[in-house]
DNA sequence: TTGATTAGTGTACGATCGTCCACTAATATC
DNA sequence: GATATTAGTGGACGATCGTACACTAATCAA
């Protein structure tokens, strides 16, 4: 019996088995969750998401999600009324938020913001900065620099022909460091409001 | 024959292989990696990865990575200079940003911040807010709203029995809509300094 | 010196997994 | 109105997976 489905990739479903458990469910745990009596539904399930590119599989042929299954819906802001469900999906396209945090895995780690002294450029306490591993940094940026064996982030100006880490909080002064050493560059953030994890 | 071994826990290893594919690896693929030659010794590996809380199982057995077993050593503090790895205790090329924002994937979207109301609470023009479709919310919590025909993010607050949507920015007034319409709850939010913004 | 613990070898076995094949029912296409 | 196509059923089967049991070698504590 093939009843007519509106989402027949299941995508949500397993999206959600997946922010659970962090992995893709085997076939037949596939066809528990999503009401299957036969695994082999799940099995062509399985190829349809292939084929969509949200599933590729190991060198050892197991399932794992590929870049896209972790996209999501950014929906555009001017939304119909009424419907609670209605930010709309034929509004929004999907972006995955690693990709646009992440360009370098490699060479990109995070940092936690401690202190206020950069609360005007929106870095609270807690907040978690993306930082990407380099040298040299253009004027304007905000940079991970080591000061007094302390590490710091601070927005990089320049003062004639001299360098100086400024805070953005006037409560706190311009740093004039010599040397300047820096670690990397900021090339985001992200902050979460729960308190647990998982 | 019994090598002694300095990283008995073979953490880095599997760590590194959780990198590359999102999965972790079958007891014979961990004999493989380490150069076992019976697969027994993965499984007690395991065993005590297991007890030292790095991995635990789903409820049909299957081998999942805990919250510890992202962590890394965090040199930070008295980090000695021109070392600038290891800073932080998540790395970005092995947990994603996903897994640490999103807890139900099919309630999630994105929504792009828009204008400086929300400055206060490090909301800029430009951010995007992680919001979970939700109907009720607490007071304090920030919310996605429907009012006047358009999708706004306030911090929800009570005057009285009424509730009230308050921005984080002095030059703004409080929004007493009614009825009040929420459509979602901010649960996280991220910005990119890449191309564009500030 | 003895005994316990840790880390890994080797083999065997039952359970689970994924694949294969034939089949059905609803929808879409021509 | 015939025919694909899509989505799922059902059972069979070989491969792989995890577990169990017996054993070895090195380290460590009493």
């Amino acid at each position: 019996m093939a009843r007519p489905n509106n989402d027949p990739l299941h995508l949500t479903a397993l999206q959600d088995y997946y922010a659970l458990h962090r992995l893709i469910p085997s076939y037949s745990a596939i066809s528990a969750l999503l009401g299957f009596r036969a695994k082999n539904a799940a099995a062509s399930l399985v190829g349809r998401l292939e084929d969509a590119g949200y599933l590729r599989r190991t060198p050892d042929k197991r399932l794992t999600p590929t870049e896209r299954f972790f996209e999501r819906p950014r929906s555009i802001g001017s939304v119909r009324a009424g419907l609670p469900e209605a930010v709309d999906s034929a509004a929004a396209d999907m972006v995955s938020l690693d990709a646009m945090l992440v360009q370098k895995p490699s060479q990109t780690f995070f940092m936690p913001i401690k202190g206020d002294s950069m609360k005007d450029a929106g870095l609270l306490e807690g907040d978690t900065a993306v930082c990407e591993r380099r040298q040299r940094a253009d004027v304007g940026e905000i940079v991970v620099a080591f000061i007094n064996s302390e590490v710091t982030i601070k927005r990089l100006g320049k003062e004639g022909e001299r360098y100086v880490l400024k805070p953005e909080n006037k409560a706190y002064p311009v740093l004039r460091p010599n040397p300047l050493e820096i670690l990397g560059v900021v090339t985001g953030s992200f902050r979460s409001y729960r308190n647990n994890r998982r």
